[in-house]
DNA sequence: AACTTGTGCAACCGCTTCCAA
DNA sequence: ATTGGAAGCGGTTGCACAAGT
């Protein structure tokens, strides 16, 4: 446990990289792919612990990084799914392409935090400040919305508390009530059904930004099937069944009904049977490809999600049962970018037009030769990567590149 | 100009998870 | 079923730089 093996076989360097120690790693995993890491610094004639050539690569040396300021799309996109995800800056970073889990994560904690409260809004609970400082004053008591206030007052401190160390039902508060003649209860992460059916993420993903833009209060959610289904969400009970349940990487696919539409009339899959049913009439309906209609306006005007989170809706998509897909991981995608296949191809339109500021993906990932390119990576400059960062290793180095 | 304080970010650390033997 | 190495993740640290005094 702990530092990684290799730290302790010989003295290694630590700090920042040098150019020159950019262009071996560079070199070696261009010509060679990483393969095992904790081999690659032996390789590549590096003094660092491969642990640490691992971070480089990802977080700086990858051909497929964005660089540059986060767009203002960007920005709303980690903070919706910061609401939704909390902490979770990996399944965050995967919804942004050409992005870093740290990088994320040092801008949500140096920057957007701050903007939040700027703007009213406590960065934890994605809740006005207001109504967090009210429920700070309020009373503990063992009524649910109480509850939520207590965790509020915790939250008003100006120190953060991580997701997790949070009861995610009061975090995540989600009270949609219809004229219930049914109660689903899903997970947060839909593992779990009240009916005792089991309900995977792409079951019930599609719920989140709804519950979270109730959190901002500019919508009411009314899922409108005939159903009358009320929903309520409950956390995963314990860390690793969140762990277990965590959305897929692709989770904004699944999420919103581009290939599951809510038939909002006379659809005979969502009936009282729950979800599961739903989801395995419109699988055999489909083809393994779940579709469901919604009713006019209802991602847009239901659903109350901005404008960021549209774009990753194409209703036209057939995309693979999510449910079935596992974390997109990068190293995964390193190894075979088309491996996403559809949904990659969703996700490479959608991040196009999100991103229309900033280079496409595509001359990193259409040609078909790079399908496998941890094997045959494509060929990239040093001097590409290093353009933003002249200026630093001038000065940390004391030369000029 | 010198010093202090604040900020952003790259990198590290410690832990968990995964997986093959 | 167990174990150990590797990978991955999130929190934290430390440094460089900018801004303020």
């Amino acid at each position: 446990m702990g530092r990684h093996s290799c730290c302790y076989k010989q003295k290694l360097r630590k700090g920042l990289w040098s150019p020159e120690e950019d262009e071996k790693l560079l070199n070696y995993i261009t010509k060679h792919g990483h393969g095992c890491w904790s081999s690659v610094p032996k390789l590549a004639g590096l003094q660092r612990c491969g642990k640490s050539c691992r971070l480089r690569w990802i977080n700086y040396l990858r051909p497929d990084l964005k660089r540059g300021a986060f767009s203002q799309q960007e920005e709303n996109m980690i903070i919706e799914l910061h609401a939704v995800l909390g902490n979770r800056w990996s399944q965050i970073a995967a919804q942004l392409p050409g992005r870093t889990d740290n990088e994320i994560k040092n801008l949500w904690n140096s920057c957007l935090k701050k903007k939040l409260r700027q703007r009213g809004i406590d960065p934890n609970t994605h809740k006005p400040l207001s109504e967090v400082e009210n429920d700070k004053d309020m009373p503990p008591s063992t009524d649910k919305s109480n509850q939520k206030a207590s965790v509020g007052s915790n939250e008003v401190s100006l120190v953060d508390q991580p997701p997790k160390q949070m009861p995610s039902s009061e975090r995540y508060p989600l009270e949609v009530s219809t004229s219930s003649t049914q109660e689903l209860f899903l997970d947060r992460f839909g593992t779990t059904c009240h009916d005792n059916n089991t309900c995977r993420p792409s079951d019930v993903v599609g719920s989140y930004f709804s519950f979270q833009q109730l959190n901002y209060g500019t919508t009411n959610m009314s899922l409108s099937a005939n159903t009358n289904t009320s929903l309520c969400f409950l956390p995963p009970s314990t860390s690793s069944d969140l762990n277990k349940s965590t959305i897929t990487s692709s989770m904004l696919h699944s999420v919103f009904p581009t290939h599951v539409k809510l038939q909002s009339n006379n659809n005979p899959s969502i009936s009282s049977d729950g979800v599961q049913n739903w989801e395995a009439n419109n699988r055999n309906k489909n083809n393994g490809s779940m579709q469901l209609q919604s009713g006019t306006n209802f991602l847009d005007n239901t659903w109350g999600i901005s404008e960021s989170m549209k774009v990753n809706i194409n209703k036209d998509a057939q995309i693979p049962l999510q449910a079935e897909q596992e974390d997109l991981k990068w190293s995964e995608y390193l190894n075979n970018p088309f491996i996403l296949g559809n949904t990659t191809q969703s996700q490479i339109q959608t991040s196009q037009s999100i991103y229309t500021e900033v280079k496409p993906e595509t001359d990193f990932i259409t040609d078909e030769s790079c399908a496998s390119w941890n094997h045959h990576p494509p060929a990239f400059q040093l001097s590409d990567i290093y353009s933003k960062d002249l200026q630093r290793f001038s000065v940390t180095y004391g030369q000029t590149l």
